[in-house]
DNA sequence: TGTACATCAGTGAACGCGCGTTCACTGATGTAC
DNA sequence: TGTACATCAGTGAACGCGCGTTCACTGATGTAC
């Protein structure tokens, strides 16, 4: 049941194509498989039958690790899901100036894990995924919602009581405009801008925060 | 070449499948039928096949009306972004009390249209359709844009002009924060919000507009 | 240290399926005479 | 008004394809003795 530190160790440094008959780390060479299929051709264009290929191995072995094309997709959602809650918190607690530029480097780590896991942000959000399906995965997808909220709710307080918005409600304000300018202006599709999508991002959440009186309303 | 009133009102009233050997407005009926499925299914579980049978006709009739498969979601999108300019276009210019007024119906708009046609919205925004592989749908998807961008245009005139943003980038914010809120918080996935979609997005642009000073600091 | 054995991650062939697309055709319709 | 004909929107059969999935199997590996 346990493996061996020799034979995980080797399966780490063989990333993608087996050596011999066994491969010792296919379960995770699949799902990076898989990203970089997801990132070239969008969760439509991904199969299972590629990834198996792409990973040096017949269809069938990948049953061995996953319950089917679903759970594959899942997984690399999953492992997603942790990378981004783990950037979104270390981007949060990091940039501790002030919780104002805190919550500034959050939105722009969000731009920067879609461009730079774009396999993993297309398998989240875009693979039309049904989180109910897998427990799992809504697990770790609430877990970084939670690090938005927390970041959120940190700003909360340097606001005058009586007319903060719910935290929640402003990390979804924040939330919402960073993934619509992912979509909208970060994608292969014919919309162009001529901002980049970092430069619009800053410049939405700066008006924003203003709004809330968390900015003065002069630069 | 030109059709006789009778038919085409024929066409007209007979919406989706046919009564004999012609049909009398099988593409029209088609993009209706591609309408249906995108919405229940989402545009990957659309197929030419089952819109073809669900407007009663063999899929090899489609390609008399239609060049193939991506040539029909082109279409479908086509026509939503033409409602979507005349509804922006309805929504800003009638929304008139102020500027300000009718640039927030925009954004109350924008959600309806996802409401209504999801269809239609699936096929523009979540297709993966390449706007510069169809030229015909990129014209109006800009005209849209257009729509847009003047009604920021326009509010843009009520900003001291020394500290004005330009107007394509807050119209870009507004269309990204729209976007991102059907995204995340109007769709079958598992993320939940406390908030309505539209209550939500309201407030988000209200918060904003505040940070553009176009509305007073306190309510 | 050497041998027998259990384990189980892989193979490879096969499956049924529905897809998009093509082709020669057919039959309803409108028009010319 | 009636008939011959051109048009062209539909049919239906066929295709090749790649998909996800299954199954009995095989062979590499680690372990017990």
């Amino acid at each position: 049941m346990e493996k061996s530190v020799a034979a995980r160790t080797f399966g780490r440094s063989e990333p993608l194509v087996k050596s011999g008959y066994h491969h010792g780390n296919l379960r995770q060479a699949l799902v990076e498989a898989s990203l970089l299929l997801i990132a070239e051709q969008g969760p439509t264009g991904f199969t299972l039958s590629e990834a198996a290929k792409a990973a040096g191995v017949t269809p069938a072995a990948v049953y061995r690790h996953f319950g089917g094309r679903d759970d594959l997709i899942a997984e690399v959602a999953r492992q997603g899901f942790d990378i981004f809650a783990a950037l979104m918190h270390y981007a949060y607690s990091d940039g501790k100036p002030t919780a104002l530029a805190a919550f500034e480097a959050t939105g722009r780590a969000y731009l920067a894990f879609a461009r730079k896991y774009p396999g993993h942000y297309m398998a989240m959000f875009e693979s039309g995924l049904n989180l109910n399906a897998h427990p799992d995965v809504a697990l770790v997808a609430s877990k970084a919602r939670q690090v938005l909220e927390q970041a959120a709710e940190g700003l909360s307080q340097h606001m005058p009581p009586n007319k903060r918005p719910p935290a929640t409600m402003f990390s979804a304000h924040i939330w919402a405009m960073s993934h619509g300018v992912v979509e909208l202006f970060m994608r292969g599709n014919g919309a162009k801008s001529p901002f980049s999508p970092e430069d619009l991002l800053e410049a939405g959440i700066g008006i924003y925060l203003r709004g809330l009186g968390l900015l003065p309303p002069d630069r």
